[in-house]
Formats: C-alpha cells, structure tokens, sequence
DNA sequence: CCAACGTAGTCACACGTGTGCATACATGCC
DNA sequence: GGCATGTATGCACACGTGTGACTACGTTGG
C-alpha cells in the first residue's frame, strides 16, 4: 500500500523488503521451479502491495528482445491503412506485443531513416505496408537479422516476405462486370503514386478488354493520385473526351469518389449515364450515392496475416511463403448497362 | 565496409577496432568536447564503416528516459481519430520520439492495460484520446511521475493536462445556423459513447434552442452510436414521428452520413426536404451528395498541440494548461430553409 | 554415522551504454 | 628543474533484470 512517490520501486527495492536475494525475486516473479513455493507468492504479495513493475527496457537488454515490432506506413490517415493497421495491432496486442507507429509520408528517406530508428530501438520485427524502397529491407535483414514483413508491397522487385491481395485478378473481374453489362468504352483512372499495384490493376483492365475483343484506347487511360482530389481533376478530363466512357474503373474508393463528386457536378447521373466502379471497399463505399460497385480488399485481414507471418518470422520459422489474398468483387448500385444498350 | 553478418556490432567492438576504451567511442560519437578532434572523426568513421549502431534500449537504462511516447485510441480505424494520430506523429518525428501505438476498443479495461504496458516500457510521456477512464491517469501520474495528455477527453471529471474542441460553440453556432434559416423542428442524434462530448453538444443544441424561444421536444433527441449504421437507424426513427423534424444535427459526421443515407433510401431530398448538419469536417464531408454542412474540428492540430504539450511536461515544465480549441462553423450544400417557409 | 542427493537460495556475471573520477602526459611558469 | 595547469584517455561503476554456477541445509539410504 505504501507507494513510493519518487521512484518507482525496483527489484532490489523488492528483496530488500522480503528478505531474499533479487535473483530470488526474479525467479518468484516468473514462477520458477527454483524457488519455493511459499516464499514465491509471499514475494508476489509484496511485489504487487509496493506496485512493482519490472521494467521492460532492462529485460530486453538481457534476454535480446523487446516483444515489440515496428510498422512502417504511408500516412495513417488513409483509410485503407488505418484498417491494416488495426488488424496488426489487434494481432500484436494479443500477444503481448506492442508497436511502433511511423509515417513515411511516401517519402523512401523519410521510410530509410524510420526502419534505422527501429533497428536501433531493438524491434524484434518490422512490417513496411506500401513500401517503396527495394533493396534496403533486404540488406537490413542480411545484416542485422531483423524480420521484416511488406504488405501492398509497391516495389517490384519480389520480396522474401510479404502479404498481397491479387490485383490483377480482382481488377479483371470488375472490368469484365462492366463489359458483360454492356459496356465497351471503359476507362481506368490510375495512381500516380502506387507502382506496383497500379500496373497489376492496369494489367487486369487489358486482360479483361482483350479478352472481350474491346481495342485498348490509351485516352481512356489518365493518372489520379489515389486520392479523391485526384479522382475529381482525372474525370473531368474523361468528361471532355470527344467520346467520353460509358464506364469509369477506379485505382480505388478515394478516386471513385472524387469521379463521382465530379460526375454530380456536371449534372450527371450515377449509373444511368456512367457507371463507376472503385477498389478496395472502404466503409463509405457502402454510403455513398448510390453505393459504389468495388472491389473488396479484407483490409484487417491483410494486416492480421501480416503480424501473423512477423510472428512465424520471429519464432525462427524460416520456411514462410509470401501470401496472396483473393479479391472479392461487390456489386452495389453503381454500375448499370449503358444508355445505348438499356434503351 | 567489412559487414558483421552475426551479431550487430556493440561499441567495444568499436573501441577494439579503434583501439581504444570504450568510453572514447561512447565520447567521440557524441562530439563531447573531452575527446581529440582529430581521433573524434577517426572513431567516427571506423564507426561508420562498420554500420555501428548506438542500442536504445541500454542508452535507456542509463540515460533513464526512452524517447518514446504510447498513444491510446479507441480504434484507429475511425477517420478522427487517425488523423489525430497524424499529427501526434508528425510532432513527435520531428523531435526524434518514436510512438506506440495502442488501440482500446472502448474498454476501459484494455486502456488500463495499454497504460501499464507502456509504463513497462517506461515511455517518456502518453496520450491517451477519447479516455473514458476518469481517476486512473492521475494516480499512474502521482506516481511514477509520467506526465498524460488526454485529448478529446470523454470523463467529466476535469483532468490536469487536456486538449479538447469547444463542443458547446461548436454545436450551439450549428443549431442556430438551422433556426436562421426558418428550422423550428430540429432534432439532435446523440452518441451513445461519447459521454463527455455528447452531452457538451446536446448542451449547445438546447442552448441555442432556448436562446431562441423553440421548447426543447423530447421525442426529437435520439440515440445513435456515432457510427454510420448508429446513424441511419436514429434516422429511421426519426422519420417514423408523427411530426418528423424538418432539420438534423447530428453528434459527427459518421453518424450524418448513415442519417444521409436513410434520407435517400426514403426518396427524400437533402437539403429541401430536411437539412443536415454533422460535426468533425471529415474529408468525407466534402465529398457526400449533397456536400455536408458541419462544424469542423483541427484534427490535425489537435494532436499536434497534446503532442506540442506532451514535450512541455516531459522537459519538466509543470505550469502547462489545458487547452480549448474553438470550433468552426462550415456551411456547404446540406442545409437551407425548411419547405413551409420557402415556399 | 557418513555419503549421496535433492532443494532453496545466494553470488557473480552478463547485457550495452554513459559518466565521474583518476591518471598519464604535455605544456607553461617561476 | 620542480610544480601547477590543462588536456586526452582509461578505469570502474551504474542503470535493472535474468541466469548459470555454487553453497548451505535438510533428508534419505546403506
């Protein structure tokens, strides 16, 4: 009961008041076959009565681990990584680990110099969602043995470890949504910024249009950056095609909505003069209006797998394979057949 | 250039390297003024080449403080929150604080817990968003002196250091925005959750009303969760009532957004058939159909400024205020004069 | 009764870094 | 030349915890 105002009392503070040696005090603590019975709950009841709390960072001086992980994203206040990021943690924190949150803001010295702190804070494992950087991860786990973890890795180079969702695949079954309805004059509103996602997306858009026989027409194809900002500014310049898409594919949600902000503006309506159909199926894809067609990525899920793979990392299992996760595709309201056909 | 592929090197490795003391190296990479320049920049280098890198954990142990700061949240998944968490991090990056990052779903429970671990790891400072646990972070700061910011805080009982948004204001200027245009008929949808900040806007709300002669309707006060599903469901209620109310404010802009949708599902027009205003200014509010009126908060700022006041308590300035942000007022497409009088 | 043995606890060291104090050496002054 | 002064470096300890090796003691078996 008797709390120590100063400083928070340590394992010497505990043998000093029970008697015993501070190697006995550990042992208790950790419930030691070594240490009797009686004297090691009578230790507990004084550790807990004095508030003692081992302290972490000693520990992890001695036994080399932290049970803590670093992760490394873009900027959390992207919705899709928000939801990555609270399936790591829920995993994590499962299992008594705790995490390192750091912004790259895509900015691959800003990532660099992240993973370096966290090297130096003793990490036992790190995962990078969106990573730019190629080769650095590797060198880090060469040299200092770390495990690390991509997810929606944007580097094409492979890497040893890592957690994707199947973008060709997925963005194949959207476009062939559209093309089965009708539709013939499809566009795709690009990222900028997402390298390796957005070329497979880019790619699954071309298989779908070759293999429905539609020719591929490079002014249907214009950049946005992911965000909704650049969805508005893309669309507008599909708008003021001489012959504008019937249907507009999307890099993902953000874009979508911007699109459809920008399609509203001009008076237009949503499906019945242009279909639209986003990427990833954040939440507000499911309050929108009307609902946005997508296709969904199990965002939490990605992020468990991930923790889950570090964890198998850590443990010492070597034999990991990288994981793949199937896209799902979700048809709402905001796709339909095209004027010509429908009329 | 030589790279040790088993063990980081440690600073005796250095010194051997060097040959010389370990305290020389430890010296020379602080640029202490007791150590040769000229042998300074010679262990710099050697240091350098062989990726020698200063363990935090055993600096910690010495040095007695981590520069490390843990960061509570309900669940970084809410849009609010993650962009809180933005700019806690953008703040502590630049002064070299690494952040842990814990979610506490809205148990109490789980917060102690995410608070006991970081005490463990004897983080410098916590933050702690939304808290609904009252008396807890003052003991933890009585006693081991770890200085807690809460931001946004949900408990009524006032706490030392805070940060938090001018909630009365805030939602007092939006009702009464509604009643300048004609609205008599308004109803607030509440959060369940949000003990503080809900009943600090239901106090604005009936603040405006009375100031302006309108008798508080009981009926016109329902629950939601703060959620979008919370908000459509109070919708639905609210459009069962004999007389429904011709304006809608609504806790945040989540729960405005499933009010939206609900509208929209019944065939019925925002802004002419019910206006709508929401709280937070999510990007998302940009975005809807039609734009979202609300009353915005500096999400960014918030966390910037309980970072900002973190910093000042850990460097042992003890007369830090809370702080009151004021609240902003944005008026965009969802509201206008009820039927009766435009018409 | 003594040796062998099992049990409960202590001692000492390790983990990697920072720092007060002592020391060795060079320099300057009287 | 001896002494005070200053400078560059090494020694030893501290931070708090975990653990292998060792010891003291009580018990058992021959």
């Amino acid at each position: 009961m008797q709390a120590h105002r100063t400083k928070p009392p340590t394992i010497k503070d505990i043998a000093r008041l029970a008697s015993v040696s501070h190697s006995t005090v550990s042992r208790a603590l950790r419930n030691s076959s070594l240490v009797d019975p009686k004297t090691a709950s009578r230790i507990q009841q004084i550790a807990r009565d004095a508030g003692y709390r081992a302290s972490a960072v000693a520990r992890s001086l001695v036994t080399q681990e932290t049970r803590t992980v670093g992760v490394v994203v873009t900027t959390i206040a992207d919705p899709f990584v928000a939801e990555v990021v609270s399936g790591i943690e829920e995993v994590a924190n499962q299992r008594c680990y705790s995490v390192f949150l750091t912004e790259s803001k895509t900015d691959s010295e800003l990532e660099i110099k992240a993973v370096h702190s966290f090297a130096d804070r003793w990490v036992d494992g790190i995962i990078v969602t969106s990573s730019r950087v190629g080769s650095l991860h590797f060198k880090l786990l060469s040299e200092t043995k770390v495990p690390v973890v991509l997810v929606n890795n944007q580097h094409s180079e492979a890497s040893p470890h890592s957690v994707m969702i199947q973008n060709v695949e997925g963005s194949r079954q959207a476009v062939q949504h559209l093309i089965r309805l009708g539709h013939r004059r499809i566009a795709y509103i690009r990222d900028r910024f997402g390298y390796q996602s957005d070329a497979e997306r880019l790619t699954g858009y071309r298989a779908a249009l070759r293999h429905a026989g539609v020719t591929f027409s490079k002014e249907l194809v214009v950049y946005g950056d992911g965000k909704a900002e650049g969805g508005m500014v893309a669309m507008r310049t599909l708008l003021g095609l001489q012959d504008p898409p019937t249907a507009v594919f999307c890099y993902n949600d953000m874009t979508a909505l911007g699109a459809l902000r920008c399609i509203h503006d001009e008076r237009l309506q949503v499906p019945q003069d242009i279909s639209l159909v986003g990427f990833d199926d954040l939440f507000i894809a499911s309050y929108t209006h009307p609902r946005l067609t997508t296709v969904r990525q199990p965002k939490r899920q990605l992020g468990q797998l991930a923790m889950e793979t570090l964890l198998k990392l850590m443990s010492g299992q070597d034999s990991v394979d990288s994981i793949s996760v199937p896209a799902e595709l979700v048809v709402r309201e905001s796709t339909a057949p095209p004027r010509e056909v429908s009329e």
